[in-house]
DNA sequence: TATGAATGAGATTTCATTCAT
DNA sequence: TATGAATGAAATCTCATTCAT
């Protein structure tokens, strides 16, 4: 997936990914990233030799900054604040975050169009997302509870069914009640 | 976004249907569709003047679909089968239909690529579904509940990440465990 | 190798060959050809969906004609003039054919570039050719003689090295001294 | 068309002619050779600061190589071995050179695609090769006999066809009956 | 109603070549 | 000597849409 090390990749990722994120990885041309980026399309050529390898580093990046915000979530586990707090406020971050959401349903559409090796890294990625949900868990409710691997998979996919519902329809979901009922299954 | 009433109609949309299902709405040629139908590229646009207007009206039968299914399930309620149990068949029927769930997705792409026309459909339409879940929700638990609104938004909500786990992953999540979420939130 | 049938399907061909006779495939551009053709590039995609097609034809076109040439000589077979002017004949005719000598080196380097269906259909072709070859002996030296299989692989042999000697060094060999040594091969 | 003299010149045309005799010239890209190489496209550039200059090169060495095999083979001329033997032989060596086959085929290609500069040095190297063919023949026949212009083009002629019908149809000709032919101009 | 033919605009990809360091 | 980065020009391919018949 040829990543051709250099200076500014970053900054070309860091453009493509806002200007896919408004639009879409189908609906943005190469042509339209590098006058955004203010290079030629044979310089963008030059350090991805492909459509695929720019999505596919995007696809990188973006689970990146997924995972990180809540792993900095998880630093208030353990502070006054309660466990059903502490889950709401984990929704409504995510929730909150537009650029990410659209970026990750465009990249999900990408992964359904057929392109395997993509999709190998999304899952790959959702798999890491989802165990760092699991530590999340762990931390809140303890090590080793029966309910750990519902409660996650519970988790990941309203956050995934809030995306599409908070971008498409700009409607936020009840996240506290979506809290509530989780920390009932520990009960 | 008008139809140009004719004959073959349904049999075009049918078969748009399920190539849309299957390689999404951007990376489907009127040529691919033609060919599927049997028809010319150019009696395709004699009856869908723009591939717009085609999706528009599949965006249509698809909601008709999924509502319908629904509806069908409304039936059991009532039955000596218990309200955990009709849930998680609720939740498994939706969960096991891949066509529709693609198909699902790959019109949410097109929603979000920017379609206005389309949104508008797609909204309207949703909501409708939404509110059979609602009425659904009524028939199981009793109507005028207050967790009613929080129920069906929650179920909504991870119906639609469950399809999109199931589209991806091919991995079902943990329906009896939402069910019974759910059924605490009316305890 | 998708041929959609039509009206100028043919001048396309005559105009594509020509213009590939002269330059090559692999320097002559789609818009070269359409320009030439008079037609915008896309239509003439509509008859020739890719460029590989085109020249897939074209090939047929080729061998039409060598082979229409041989069978034309192959008609003063047995009046009045002897073997050996018969043969000399023969490689005159063909060794005077400049245009089709350029467009069969030209495929034949496309061959060579690796396009699987082309290579089958030169080879093909190529046989077909080898065995009017054959014929033509026959008619000349009597049927079943044990000398054909080895004049015909010679002659074609030296057809095609002929090819290329006229074509890049526009230096005829000798015809008459050729002949010669096959004549005796039947001695 | 100058060498910028350097160290590693050597080693560059010797890696590029092996790519070049695989997949031809114009499907060889100069970042190709300068992967296969292990230098950087800036330093081939260095080296040979043009494309065309790097073929030229190749072509040098290419018919350095051919005449070298054809002088070797002189060798063996008037040993025990017998004329059409030898001349059997000659062939046979030449036929079984399949890399150096397809090296021919391309550069010849390269020729027609309208490089002057090429086309002189390919002539002058061809004119050459034949030359060494006819010392051959006077070698095997005797000095000065009348023969020799008729039966030196036509072997190189044949020579030349076989080398495309063994690049392109892996069939090797009669070379034995090839040989008696020839033999037999002398008789 | 139906269609084959035509097209223009635009997308991705490729690459020889240049150049500052 | 050596190189990574940059680029412009061009090539192939794609497709929604139009239109004469």
């Amino acid at each position: 997936m040829a990543r051709t090390s250099g200076i500014n990749q970053d900054k070309i990722l860091e453009v493509a990914e806002a200007i896919i994120a408004a639009k879409g990885a189908k609906d943005t041309s190469l042509k339209d990233i590098a006058k955004a980026v203010g290079i030629s399309k044979g310089t963008l050529y030059y350090h991805y030799s492909t459509k695929e390898a720019l999505v596919y580093d995007i696809t990188a990046r973006h689970f990146d900054q997924v995972i990180r915000r809540m792993v900095r979530l998880t630093g208030k586990v353990g502070q006054k604040v309660g466990q059903e707090e502490i889950l709401t406020l984990l929704l409504e971050d995510l929730g909150a975050q537009q650029q990410i959401s659209r970026l990750h349903l465009y990249l999900l559409h990408e992964v359904m169009s057929g392109n395997e090796d993509l999709l190998a890294r999304y899952t790959d990625r959702y798999r890491e997302w989802q165990d760092t949900m699991r530590s999340f868990l762990s931390g809140l409710f303890g090590e080793e509870h029966p309910a750990h691997a519902a409660a996650s998979a519970i988790l990941m996919t309203f956050i995934e069914g809030n995306t599409v519902r908070g971008t498409v329809f700009e409607e936020s979901a009840p996240y506290r009640e979506m809290a509530l009922c989780i920390t009932r299954l520990y009960g």
